[in-house]
RNA sequence: GGGGUCGUAGUUCAGCCCGGUUAGAACGCCGGCCUGUCACGUCGGAAGUCGUGGGUUCAAAUCCCAUCGGCCCCGCCA
């Protein structure tokens, strides 16, 4: 045989080459790891040795062990050594202090290359990337780079300080099924055909929000779960078809009880993998609030620019616009925009034919001088109205004032997404900063004008607000949910509720949604029977992991934090994942495939 | 389903607007030299279906159309 093969190295792994260190002068060490770098001078030559744990060098010298050094001449990038030698302290010159490991290096007495390499078809490097498709194909070498190894072990850490937590706060983990049933509520379910029975089929679970209740209803009392969920939606930088969720639920608890608890959780997780101190509790926002001071349900706290009303200054307007706006009962909102931050005409413009293109809305601006108001519009607004606006909004000479006007359902989400492009314009949403919230009482109900019935905001379990009982049926719109989202910079980072748990309720809920009493019964009788069982109250959240480990990571992208990700198309670019099968498989699934 | 953007040596990119020698650079790769480098240095070398298909033209990496793929966004994601 004339190709390397070695079942196992020659001798015992000692130390990892990123640990060591001046302490460790004049112990024999064993190391294994890949070539990340080599330094041939024909006499002397370094080689950089890498391991999960970093970079190590290598001296090969011809004097002290000539087959070694022989060895290392024909060594490359990314071959695999098993090499035994000497810690030594590098002479002051020669110190690298870049390289944690860079006042030591390894002199090396035996080397044996354990295994080749083909020249890796991108730099495997510190902070070096390639273009995301060559990283995706050869995935298993992208998380051989320093950058990968850090994020998923920055994950690993997140998840079992989680762990931890939860188990200290008496959470029992339970696992539950992948082979689910379709739900008809919420987002396009990945089905598994079953062969036992042919023509049925199973879903992937889009999280285990039943089970976890049905969980409950079985006295388990505190469960959670690292959990796997599948949704067959479009993917976006920040949502995988699978991904995981930290799922929890408990008895009897009251949002402050959870809220509590995930706050602890996430604290807990900033200390042990950032060493940072998030300050408890975190604050908290009405989603009412949180729209009208934001027009967003998940708002980003790291700046201000909040939305101001103006509905009141412009009462008796002449600027015939916000004159038949509040005639219309509509509403305008504004974004007072300080001094420190200015436009230049051509980007006021810009940003006023993007609101018109893409939401209809009309932008008004002014600038507010010394002298007076300025712009296309000043001279339709009267000293009044101005005296009032600078009251409402707190105007400063030098700030610019954006306003528009319509329905606050349309007006706010307009409004607080120019708000988050401002903030990235002027660079306001510092990575460094962490800025936590819960939003609460989320309505229970929104009404969908594409399926032109009432949908839940958040699930068809979630427990209505006591005090919004009656509301529920006679004006469904306006009852609020026990439901709460907690919510980093801008990211929704898990949302939660307290369930229902009384079996007529929960049927009121599905005839509230448009299901007849038959289809209700057909789909969820599993949950309705069990209710009927002494269900104890409950309720939970569930946290996204690889969001979380985004923002742990300092990362804009979820692929940075997961091992093996799909690809927009939801392709797995390394092993071409999906794809088709064998006419025989499908025979035996009674499956025809129509094209 | 829609909008945007990118696709040129192994890699990262320039060239494309304004069509015209043999398509360049850096890194990597291969070979020589080199005992203190650490992105080693140095001398030499190899390396390109310009994503794919069609069209316009005397002539296409360059202009036009279609298509495939990566990324970002809208829709969608209870």
């Amino acid at each position: 045989m004339d190709f390397a093969f070695s079942p196992l190295p020659p001798w015992p792994r000692t130390d990892y080459c990123g640990t060591l260190r001046p302490g460790d002068a004049g112990r024999q060490v064993g190391l294994w790891g890949w070539v990340a770098a080599r330094r041939d001078h024909g006499g002397l030559i370094f080689v950089d040795l890498r391991d999960r744990e970093g970079i190590v060098q290598l001296v090969f010298n011809p004097e002290r062990n000539p087959a070694a050094h022989e060895a290392a001449r024909g060594v490359r990038s990314e071959y695999y050594l098993a090499v035994r030698g000497e810690v030594v302290r590098r002479s002051e010159s020669t110190v690298n202090d870049q390289l944690p490991t860079g006042a030591i290096e390894v002199a090396v007495t035996d080397a044996k290359i354990l295994n080749t390499s083909q020249p890796p078809p991108f730099p495997l490097g510190e902070g070096e990337t390639g273009n995301e498709e060559i990283r995706l194909r050869y995935r298993y070498l992208d998380l051989r780079r320093p950058e990968m190894q850090r994020n998923l072990r920055r994950r690993h850490r997140a998840l079992r300080a989680v762990r931890d937590y939860l188990d200290e706060a008496g959470f029992i983990e339970v696992e539950t099924p992948i082979l689910w049933r379709p739900t008809p509520e919420g987002a396009r379910d990945y089905l598994v055909p079953s062969r036992v029975n042919p023509g049925k089929f199973y879903a992937l679970p889009q999280s285990p929000q039943l089970l976890k209740q049905l969980l409950m209803i079985a006295g388990y009392d505190r469960y959670y779960q690292i959990a796997r969920c599948f949704r067959d939606e479009d993917l976006r930088a920040n949502r995988q078809p699978e991904f995981s969720q930290i799922d929890l639920e408990m008895t009897c608890p009251r949002p402050d009880d959870i809220m509590a608890l995930v706050e602890g959780m996430l604290a807990a997780v900033y200390r042990s993998v950032a060493g940072v101190d998030v300050p408890l509790p975190f604050p908290r926002l009405t989603y009412a609030d949180a729209m009208a001071r934001f027009g967003s349900d998940k708002p980003d706290l790291r700046f201000d620019l909040e939305l101001k009303r103006l509905d009141e200054a412009f009462g008796g307007t002449g600027f015939k616009v916000f004159a038949d706006a509040l005639a219309r009962g509509e509403s305008i909102y504004a974004i007072r925009v300080p001094a420190d931050y200015q436009f230049t005409r051509r980007e006021l413009d810009e940003m006023a034919e993007s609101l018109k293109v893409r939401q209809g809305l009309g932008l008004a601006w002014a600038k507010i001088a010394e002298a007076g108001w300025q712009g296309p519009i000043a001279k339709f607004i009267d000293e009044a109205a101005r005296t009032h606006c600078a009251r409402l909004a707190g105007l400063h000479p030098g700030d610019t004032l954006l306003m528009v006007a319509g329905r606050p359902a349309k007006v706010c989400p307009t409004m607080g997404e120019l708000r988050l492009q401002l903030g990235d314009k002027f660079k306001l949403r510092n990575d460094e900063e962490l800025r936590f919230l819960w939003v609460t009482e989320f309505p229970l109900f929104e009404y969908s004008e594409q399926e032109r019935r009432l949908v839940s905001v958040n699930h068809p379990f979630t427990a209505p607000h006591p005090d919004d009982l009656a509301l529920m049926a006679a004006e469904p719109l306006k009852a609020r949910a026990l439901a709460y989202d907690v919510v980093l910079n801008g990211e929704e980072m898990g949302g939660g509720s307290i369930r229902i748990h009384n079996p007529e309720l929960q049927m009121k809920a599905f005839e509230l949604l448009g299901f007849s009493r038959q289809e209700a019964t057909t789909r969820f009788g599993f949950l309705l029977e069990a209710l009927s069982y002494g269900a104890p109250p409950h309720g939970g959240i569930a946290l996204g992991v690889d969001r979380l480990a985004m923002m742990l990571c300092h990362t804009d992208s979820l692929r940075d934090v997961i091992a093996f990700p799909k690809t927009q198309r939801a392709v797995d670019l390394m092993t071409d994942a999906p794809t088709e099968v064998d006419p025989r498989q499908l025979r035996e699934l009674s499956i025809k495939v129509v094209k």
